[in-house]
DNA sequence: GCCAACGTTGGC
DNA sequence: GCCAACGTTGGC
């Protein structure tokens, strides 16, 4: 099982907007980046573990636990031609983009980054390196159970 | 709204 | 295949 930071923006999912959706599960569509991508695609598994992370607001910070619930597939809105991710270059038969659905778990207070950056146990963490812009990262175990144990007092 | 950092595009 | 120009991300 892997360990994953997945951002998203509160205006477009919150942890909150999830919560309301049905089995608390949503599609991780609008990725566009390769790397992102071919995480989703070719390592995510069913039950890997995540941290939901709001990004792009005014408290930037995690605010849940989650988990890939369904194993990636073609991200539909790159077929619409009304999405903002519309992508002219994929059709259904060459898709580009994949998505995994996700599942929050359970809310969490909000760990910050000044929070994250004050812990030496994560000084390597992706996120919280110079110029990261990754919106999917994959964590190293010790940080996962660091955070939850030490931060969210969660079970990790 | 600014802007540093990074990814992508496309001419050559 | 190089690299300048451009677009995007995301913290502040």
């Amino acid at each position: 099982m892997r360990y994953w930071l997945m951002k998203s923006e509160p205006s477009d999912a919150s942890v909150d907007a999830v919560l309301a959706m049905p089995g608390q599960t949503v599609a991780w569509y609008g990725v566009r980046n390769y790397q992102a991508r071919n995480f989703m695609r070719d390592q995510m598994r069913v039950g890997d573990k995540a941290f939901f992370y709001h990004s792009n607001c005014a408290e930037p910070g995690i605010v849940g636990l989650a988990e890939v619930a369904k194993l990636a597939y073609p991200d539909q809105t790159q077929f619409d031609r009304k999405s903002k991710y519309y992508d002219p270059k994929a059709t259904p038969e060459n898709p580009r983009w994949m998505n995994v659905d996700v599942r929050v778990v359970q809310k969490t207070r909000l760990v910050g980054l000044p929070e994250l950056r004050a812990q030496p146990e994560l000084a390597q963490m992706r996120i919280l390196q110079r110029g990261n812009r990754l919106s999917i990262t994959p964590l190293d175990p010790r940080e996962w159970t660091f955070i939850c144990k030490q931060l969210l007092g969660v079970k990790a």
